[in-house]
RNA sequence: UGGGAUGUAGUGUAAGGGUAACACAGCAGUUUCUGGUACUGCAUUUAGGGGUUCGAAUCCCUUCAUCCCAGCCA
């Protein structure tokens, strides 16, 4: 492997094309695995690790495995399990027929027990849970070793047994390898290789009621699917040791490695599953597929597309330093996607009635506009314009400020696609609020340019009042307000946003969308990225969440 | 004060002894039937200190800072 062939690649990368090149690799194929415990919904810190393994596999012709790592049958769910493999699907990547469950080797996983007791390499201790904590010892303290390590290998089969049938309850005994009760690594300080727990477990209901411990089960899992880079995140550095212990006892005829990643952090949220599951359960949001929530099902029903989130997490890229990513990268990630795909369209949030005075009443024509300018293949459609049409109340300044280019008294803009109209006067309520403009517009203008090819400073967009469709409309903001939610006050709740969620009711919206589906991808032209909420919308009663604004250096100006 | 890791613009990530770079964010401008897009330009970086070397982000020493570990969670 000539070194130009390495640059600008991850250490992960490096380290698997210096494995192959040196024949490490059993058989040439690489193999990886995302191992989600199903205990929640999947986040965007996963979705880092699933395209992570996935495109490792693909990139260099491995295969990756799916195995849900379900051995705390307390935390995990089949709804978990479900939704784990959708969300996988969503994000473009396959398993094929590499669906693994830990629970899948729960037999042969006591039998290795069975014989490590046999080697005299396990014990079962009799200690209760305060008295292990005392025994481990501390970060500056060795542990001492417990007064059942020595039991006989006889005593040691014979309780083993008993705990798998049932005999014993609830933390009455433990499992142990014996390791070193004085490393300074206190993973390696006799860790718990089983526990008894009384719990119906989503696979394998009541066959068991022992049941394997991460650092047990997690390296002999990947060596019995033979995975060869085993990869997860940093906090898991400190367990290298018991991953490699358990990958060299006897039984076991593969070895597969360790590697450590950064996991994702980003700015304005949280990422760990308890605190989402605070969330969902306090009915802070509207659950895991809240559209404020960083799950995969909650940025998916926000209107994130796959193909930005895989181009984000390439951006972010695979390191070994912990980092909190710019909530403003995905946001780019995302309108980078839109821009090149979603139909434009024309939606008034906040309307305000325009008459055009010398536009003959009753009379409608079709203006055809263009779905999608970075895209001519998208092709146009048709949107009615008539004598009465609603504008953004931003839209209309009686008085403009400095720079406005938008409709005023006396100025032309160009409705757009449709004509240039000229502000006249304005109709007012009785506390002096604007509830109308009156307008002209100019009949040769039509189709948006004049014979004279005079210009105009600015485009609005506009619907037609007679033909407009009512819709809801969701405006999202980010979750919380600061961007490490909690540092100040050590509660990230005390840092949530209660102004995440404005709903906008009687939004009017071109007649179009009413054939608009979920999933579909739009841009409300001039505002932002929206998409049909997939459960709360109807044809009857449209509701659209807003995905992400368009970038705006107006609001910006204006607000300096 | 045990062990394990990590320090490169504001944020991420490259550069593996030879001119510190790319993206996002920021600022300024050009184009535009979206104040969007596209395009152009500007500012800001090797944690500190020593050393080796003609030459150090890179090698050595040292200091400092940050993160992780004392679940019968994963």
């Amino acid at each position: 492997m000539n070194t130009d062939e390495k640059k600008n690649k991850h250490f992960i990368e490096k380290i698997i094309e210096d494995d192959l090149a040196n024949g490490r690799v059993p058989g040439g194929e690489i193999v990886t695995r995302f191992p989600p415990e199903p205990n929640g919904y999947l986040h965007l810190g996963h979705a880092k690790s699933i395209i992570l393994n996935f495109s490792l596999a693909e990139q260099y012709g491995g295969r990756c495995h799916l195995r849900l790592d379900d051995t705390n049958p307390e935390k995990e769910d089949m709804e978990y399990i479900n939704a784990i493999q959708s969300d996988i699907r969503w994000l473009g990547f396959d398993w094929g027929d590499h669906l693994y469950h830990a629970s899948d080797y729960y037999q042969q996983l006591y039998e290795i027990a069975v014989s490590l007791i046999k080697e005299n390499k396990a014990y079962v201790d009799s200690l209760t849970p305060e008295q292990m904590k005392e025994y481990r010892g501390t970060l500056t303290q060795p542990g001492k070793n417990s007064p059942d390590r020595d039991r006989s290998i006889e005593e040691n089969l014979r309780l083993f047994e008993e705990m798998k049938e049932g005999k014993h309850p609830e933390g009455s005994y433990l499992l142990r390898a014996k390791l070193d009760m004085a490393s300074p690594n206190l993973n390696l300080r006799d860790p718990a290789l089983y526990r008894i727990k009384f719990a119906h477990h989503p696979r394998t209901g009541d066959t068991w009621c022992i049941y394997p411990m991460y650092d047990y089960t997690h390296p002999i899992s990947d060596a019995i699917e033979g995975v060869t880079h085993s990869i997860c995140t940093l906090e898991f550095e400190d367990h290298r040791p018991a991953y490699d212990w358990a990958t060299s006892i006897d039984h076991i005829d593969h070895t597969p490695h360790q590697y450590e990643f950064a996991r994702l952090n980003i700015n304005y949220t949280v990422m760990s599953k308890r605190k989402l599951l605070f969330l969902v359960k306090n009915k802070l949001v509207d659950g895991w597929d809240d559209p404020r929530m960083p799950t995969l099902v909650g940025v998916r029903r926000r209107g994130y597309s796959p193909e930005a989130l895989n181009m984000f997490i390439a951006r972010v890229g695979v390191a070994k330093v912990e980092s909190v990513v710019d909530f403003a990268l995905l946001e780019f990630c995302v309108r980078e996607d839109l821009n090149k795909r979603a139909k434009r369209v024309m939606a008034v949030l906040k309307p305000l009635k325009v008459t055009v005075t010398n536009y003959p009443e009753g009379e409608t024509e079709l203006i055809e506009v263009e779905n999608n300018p970075e895209d001519p293949g998208a092709g146009t459609r048709k949107i009615p314009f008539s004598r009465t049409l609603y504008i953004e109340q931003e839209d209309f300044m009686e008085v403009p400020m400095k720079g406005y280019r938008r409709l005023f008294p006396g100025n032309e803009v160009r409705f757009k696609g449709a004509y240039y109209l000229t502000a006249q006067e304005v109709v007012q309520d009785e506390e002096g609020h604007v509830i109308e403009v009156l307008c002209t517009y100019d009949p040769e203008s039509r189709g948006g340019t004049t014979p004279d090819e005079r210009k105009v400073r600015g485009t609005i967009h506009w619907v037609s009042a007679a033909h407009a469709v009512e819709a809801t409309v969701r405006l999202y903001d980010k979750l919380f307000l600061t961007e490490n939610p909690g540092e100040r006050t050590g509660n990230y709740l005390d840092d949530i946003n209660h102004d995440s969620l404005v709903t906008l009711t009687e939004c009017k919206v071109e007649p179009s969308l009413v054939q608009s589906t979920p999933g579909e991808y739009l841009q409300f032209m001039r505002n932002g990225y929206f998409t049909l909420d997939t459960s709360d919308s109807s044809p009857e009663s449209l509701v659209f969440n807003r995905t992400v604004t368009l970038k705006d250096s107006w609001t910006r100006k204006k607000g300096q």
